[in-house]
DNA sequence: TAATCATTCAATTTATATCTTGAATGATTG
DNA sequence: CAATCATTCAAGATATAAATTGAATGATTA
């Protein structure tokens, strides 16, 4: 057969091998969220720097990361390309597929949010009618980075000090990092338990972001 | 940080890293052809029978194929899910990233079909008036499992010898194996040569399948 | 029931990845 | 220009994956 294809299929494997770590999947998602160093990043996933570094050129030899010099720091975020929706098919394939990842997924937060989430059309038009209260539960420094304009943040570990701050006589939409992200299910599931109307924002920020919505950064 | 996180993320890297061998993504096309046994998948792709079962196995386990037993025989299809679509995304994105993949594809039939492929539902829409023959290039075998109705068999390397089957006086639409299968960009470079008017399906037909139409089996 | 065939299993070798360690590089700061 | 800091490189140790071999299994056929 001929050898064009057996090369075409050496690059979609080698392309879906730097994919198959899952240090190196969170290492895409905390550069997804914006621009990290290869230091902060060791400290996010709990590798050793150069470890990291060299996860991270692997990532940038496949194009899923981009970096640049800022004085004597390299800042690391996400390639071009349709990288979050590789993501989004491996996602949406694992949890139609992978019986112990729909295990997984279900014992921990699979009932807590069967009610659909809000689509990204459906808050944008909503947010003109100002009836709705916009909640980023990232933690700081990834909201500061870049956020949903007029999002509120509260990191989820602080959500019981700034309940007050929430109201009940509206919707709360929450957003995290994405799809595989579990903070915003949570956030919906403590602020559902305590009587809040709260329902989660579809996919989470780098989506937002991706799909070309106006963000705002502090 | 959650250790559910990362439980999700070696879901996710075990499922990308089975896709992460260019012989285990060469097994998946021709399983998504149809039913084939693990002797005939070594044949195709070359290796030993053992070492086929056992990346069939591992493929098993990930969901990408399934398996059945006919007489002394085990016959791999493909599995469920949107796993065509997990490749599909793997190879747009490895098409708009991969510097090298795009010199390859470009070096050897780039140019010969920069035309757009005729979409399904053209191709549709178009069978009721009768003015377009389709032309399946897979090998017999492959075609007697299932093809496009309505459409001629002419195997790539037999091109030649049944060109007074093919019409000149309309368009003839050829398809193969899917996206990344370089059958029926040969073809429509070798029939165009010849002066021919013909154009490539969008996609194969694994895709053609998956979408729903209405297949022939002979 | 013995012989045959296709597939799988198990054990080994070979090849690749990953992580660690310590030194080298490149940019900034005193 | 030396000191410092963040990152990368290079080498080796460990772990994991791939291919090979020959034997074991499970189903069919003589």
């Amino acid at each position: 057969m001929s050898s064009l294809k057996v090369q075409i299929y050496e690059q979609l494997a080698e392309l879906a091998k730097m994919l198959g770590s899952a240090h190196r999947l969170e290492l895409i998602e905390y550069v997804s969220q914006g621009e990290r160093s290869v230091e902060r990043l060791a400290e996010l996933t709990g590798l050793t720097v150069a470890n990291t570094s060299q996860h991270l050129q692997l990532l940038r030899r496949g194009g899923y990361v981009r970096a640049r010099r800022d004085g004597k720091r390299v800042l690391y975020r996400l390639g071009e390309g349709p990288i979050l929706e590789l993501l989004a098919a491996l996602h949406c394939y694992a949890e139609r597929n992978s019986a112990e990842i729909r295990e997984i997924v279900g014992d921990y937060f699979g009932k807590l949010d069967h009610l659909e989430p809000v689509t990204r059309e459906e808050l944008l038009g909503r947010l003109d009618d100002g009836d709705v209260t916009i909640l980023d539960v990232r933690p700081e420094d990834e909201f500061s980075l870049g956020h949903v304009p007029g999002a509120l943040n509260v990191p989820l570990g602080e959500l019981e000090q700034h309940l007050s701050e929430l109201p009940r006589n509206h919707e709360i939409v929450a957003y995290c990092r994405g799809p595989y992200c579990i903070l915003s299910f949570e956030a919906v599931a403590a602020l559902r338990a305590r009587g809040y109307r709260v329902r989660r924002l579809q996919d989470g920020f780098p989506e937002w972001k991706a799909a070309g919505y106006a963000i705002e950064a502090s």
